[in-house]
RNA sequence: GCCUCGGUGGUGAAAUCGGUAGACACACAGGACUUAAAAUCCUGCGCCCUUACACGGCGUGCCGGUUCGACUCCGGCCCGAGGCACCA
């Protein structure tokens, strides 16, 4: 065996026998367990960046590892390749968006297969390919179908300078990026996905995913955000149509003081059109964006429009005020203000001096001061007539049932989650198959007639998309009709690719349906892995969409992800390494320099996988010389004279004992890292310490090189998850044998771990003062005995009576005085 | 602004269910080898007190609480990160 480690030559070695035996391609196999360990597939954005690896790895290293638990294990790979970027080359580079997406594909696919990731590739695909995308156009059909798509306006950020749409990230400070126009808001018609038909359901099954981390269940449950509340109409003087507000605390519905709605509400239009003097603020209102972050934090202002809504109970008439922070497309576009027991409402009728009527109050009677702050618990009603002196829980089913009474009102269940929009004014995007035809409407493509392919000839320079400004595509006959009618021009969400993608790697190939009967031997997903920035859009779309699939038949099971791990960010000056900040760090060299298994090792290393990562260019040549040790360790060893005589338990001297039994402690950690706690960096950690420990060990008797070649068996398998091209070769070096897929996690010896002693930690006061050793079976009281015996600890405990003592069985004893 | 997570030596981190704080590394310092450097190996490495040693004191963002015992649990704050529906 050669003395010096040469990754280069390794690791294209062991790629090539795995490309050879194909060693990672596999098929359903009814008599054994499978396993499906899926990470996120990447946005190919040209190349790969330290998220990307470190993702991979831990999907890899997680595969692996099953895998050698003898399961059959399925880890495919693919392109999410939709997307804005891909546009934006086309305009800056002239590059067309197809090509540019497939030259990053095939760079970045080389990239992956150099780091030696155990894919079946075989099942690889990519979003942008129409073989792909025709089964999302013809499922959207079955949807529409069922009435679960459908279409309405919706707020867009729009550049009248460009006479573009603008995505969020695409609006600097209120701004289009590249023409500083500022931004206004413009309602369009798109079609929206009923994600709300299915809220209750995505909130129940939260509880049904065990596998999740809390952290992203809590999101998601609050991003649905379930509330029971009333929905009632205030009659407008003078209009024949109600004005309807959602409220979750009818109970202060006496403190209604104002009402406010959007400046797009038809209420808003007709002040506007009839007071000039409002139509500016009207305007205004259009120049705020549409996320929720700008909404929030921007400064509220509002204008009287000069409607007065009569208050359903006191028949007391309220100004209806026009307020920026309000929009039509969130709820009813309405709301009513309690300037007393909301903030936000309280701060605007500061601002404008408009009344603040207190009607709850602290049920101890605790006074409360109005002057810098809205009084936002629950209390007891008061200056409220007839439901005076209820609490708020009281007067919520009180006002409730007499708005009920009325026929003013009723209770409702409202949620935070608002439907989702599936169409984007862009060329590079799945064509949404849809017809426009002047007598029959909205018309879906014929099921004969997919897939809508996405034209490649379209002209970039120009504005807005370049889908609706090519009349080849344009123009169509109504599939109804046969009338010369107009294609939909806008293209689908890419979160819709990405919500099924795990399915059709379970079918893949199939020409002549979206899913088959393989996708139930695979799903669910029983590991997903990928970045915690996609907690609640994606998580929740793709969990969306699996039962939107279950629905229609075509899968069996409720949930797509049984575990989920959120990898941590890496970061790069404390900010998130992305391809808009331009701060990434190119894997490829450090490869080029130290191989694979070298930045496998350090990534997974440097923190555990849920932590975010400070990238740091230090601490990769560490890792390398770990391997470097590794090496030369086994080289020793396998290099030394003489056949490796056959380990005899029964003949080990203490010291053999001792290292056996930190072999097989070792390997006990790592099992439970690797396997359930995903603490890859404390299984490293352990097998360096067992690895230090070794090169300590230098006995070269016959049953001392026994056990240091168990030893050296041992590591190579627990690492060869995280580096599996140097364990490969080592594993031939050492077994003079050829490694096969067969090779299996190791087993614990639990007679090695036997120990005739213990140590013990004796704390006086819960302050460390000693150390004992015991015999291991020792009782509590000998254990009390020999810990009060010692002479340290007689040192801090003398003069004083002794309280109490706390023995911990294996851990320590304190003494109280 | 709202939701979620995090904060431990010079640095990345460890401490798995409330029980020895700082494992394992990186960086740094000293030494060995070398004509020299690199590589490699060995030793030291939280802060303070001390000539020195100690199983002395202090110490896990800050303030307070619960407990025999708190990095860990509770309350309040500060700072940082992620998400906020058209980046993916």
């Amino acid at each position: 065996m050669e003395e010096l480690y040469q990754p280069q030559a390794i690791e294209r070695e062991a790629q090539s026998d795995w490309e050879d035996a194909r060693a990672f391609h596999v098929v359903e196999e009814s008599n054994r367990e499978k396993y499906y360990c899926l990470s996120m597939f990447p946005y190919p954005s040209g190349r790969l960046h330290m998220g990307h690896v470190r993702n991979y790895t831990i999907g890899d290293v997680i595969s692996r590892f099953q895998r050698m638990q003898g399961r059959n294990v399925l880890q495919p790979m693919g392109w999410d390749a939709f997307g804005l970027p891909a546009e934006n080359a086309a305009m800056q580079k002239g590059v067309h968006p197809a090509d540019w997406t497939h030259d990053n594909i095939a760079y970045m696919r080389k990239q992956l297969k150099r780091l030696g990731f155990g894919y079946d590739w075989e099942r690889e695909l990519a979003t942008c390919d129409a073989d792909y995308y025709r089964w999302e156009q013809w499922f959207f059909l079955r949807l529409l179908k069922k009435g679960l798509a459908y279409k309405k306006t919706a707020p867009v950020n729009w550049c009248p300078n460009d006479q573009t749409v603008l995505a969020n990230e695409q609006v600097v400070d209120g701004c289009c990026w590249r023409c500083d126009t500022p931004v206004v808001r413009k309602e369009i018609s798109q079609w929206f996905l009923k994600i709300t038909a299915y809220a209750d359901e995505l909130l129940a099954a939260l509880d049904a995913l065990p596998g999740w981390p809390e952290q992203v269940r809590v999101m998601q449950q609050n991003w649905i955000g379930r509330s029971l509340g009333v929905e009632f109409d205030f009659a407008v003087d003078g209009r024949a149509e109600p004005l309807r507000v959602y409220t979750t605390r009818p109970d202060t519905l006496m403190g209604v003081t104002y009402v406010a709605v959007a400046a797009e509400h038809p209420l808003a239009q007709t002040a506007a059109e009839a007071d000039p003097k409002l139509k500016p603020f009207v305007e205004l209102c259009r120049q705020t964006q549409s996320s929720e972050a700008a909404l929030e934090t921007m400064e509220k202002r509002g204008v009287d429009s000069g409607f007065k809504a009569i208050h359903p109970l006191t028949g007391e008439t309220v100004p209806v005020w026009i307020a920026n922070f309000v929009l039509m497309g969130y709820g009813t576009g309405a709301v009513m203000s309690v300037p007393a027991h909301d903030q936000r409402d309280y701060e605007f009728a500061k601002h404008y001096g408009l009344p603040i009527k207190q009607v709850i109050y602290p049920q101890e009677g605790s006074p409360v001061d109005l002057e810098d702050r809205a009084f936002v618990e629950k209390g007891v009603l008061l200056n409220s007539g007839e439901f005076d002196g209820l609490t708020s829980e009281q007067a919520f089913d009180a006002i409730a049932n007499k708005l009920a009474v009325l026929g003013k009102g009723q209770r409702k269940v409202n949620y935070r989650l608002r439907d989702w929009g599936v169409s984007r004014q862009r060329y590079w995007g799945a064509p949404i198959p849809i017809v426009y035809c002047e007598s029959c409407g909205a018309v879906p493509v014929a099921d004969e007639d997919l897939p809508v392919l996405l034209p490649r000839d379209v002209d970039f320079a120009g504005p807005g998309s370049p889908l609706a400004r090519l009349e080849s595509f344009v123009q169509t006959t109504c599939p109804a009709c046969a009338r010369p009618a107009r294609r939909e021009t806008d293209t689908f969400d890419t979160f819709m690719e990405s919500s099924w993608y795990y399915a059709r790697f379970a079918s893949a190939g199939n020409a002549d349906a979206m899913l088959d009967q393989r996708a139930n031997y695979w799903l669910p997903v029983d590991q997903y892995i990928g970045g915690i920035e996609h907690a609640i859009l994606h998580l929740l779309y793709a969990r969306f969409y699996h039962k939107l699939l279950r629905d229609e038949g075509l899968i069996a099971c409720d949930e797509p992800f049984t575990k989920l791990l959120t990898q941590g960010m890496v970061l790069k000056d404390g900010s998130k390494m992305s391809k808009s900040k331009g701060n990434t760090v190119d894997p490829e060299e450090l490869i080029e320099q130290y191989g694979a298994d070298t930045v496998r090792l350090f990534i997974m290393f440097a923190s555990p996988p849920e932590q975010s990562l400070e990238w740091s260019d230090s601490g990769v040549e560490g890792a390398f010389r770990f391997l470097k040790r590794l090496w030369k360790q086994v080289a020793a060893h396998a290099n030394a004279a003489g056949p490796i005589p056959a380990l005899n338990r029964t003949v080990l001297n203490a010291e053999q004992q001792a290292m056996r039994r930190q072999v097989h402690e070792t390997l006990r950690k790592v099992t439970d890292d690797v396997g359930r706690r995903f603490t890859f960096n404390t299984a490293i950690a352990a097998t360096m310490e067992l690895l230090n420990a070794l090169s300590r060990f230098e006995d070269t008797s016959d049953q001392g090189r026994a056990v240091r070649q168990e030893a050296l068996e041992m590591v190579t398998l627990m690492l060869s998850p995280i580096v599996p091209h140097i364990c490969h070769r080592l594993w031939r070096e050492l077994k003079a044998a050829p490694p096969n897929a067969t090779i299996m996690w190791p087993q614990v010896d639990e007679s090695a771990l036997v120990k005739a002693t213990r140590e013990l930690v004796v704390q006086v006061n819960g302050k460390l003062r000693a150390r004992i050793s015991v015999v291991a079976d020792a009782g509590d009281d000998a254990i009390k005995a020999a810990a009060l015996a010692d002479p340290q600890v007689q040192r801090f405990i003398e003069g004083a009576a002794v309280k109490r003592v706390i023995v911990v069985p294996n851990k320590l004893v304190n003494i109280v005085v």
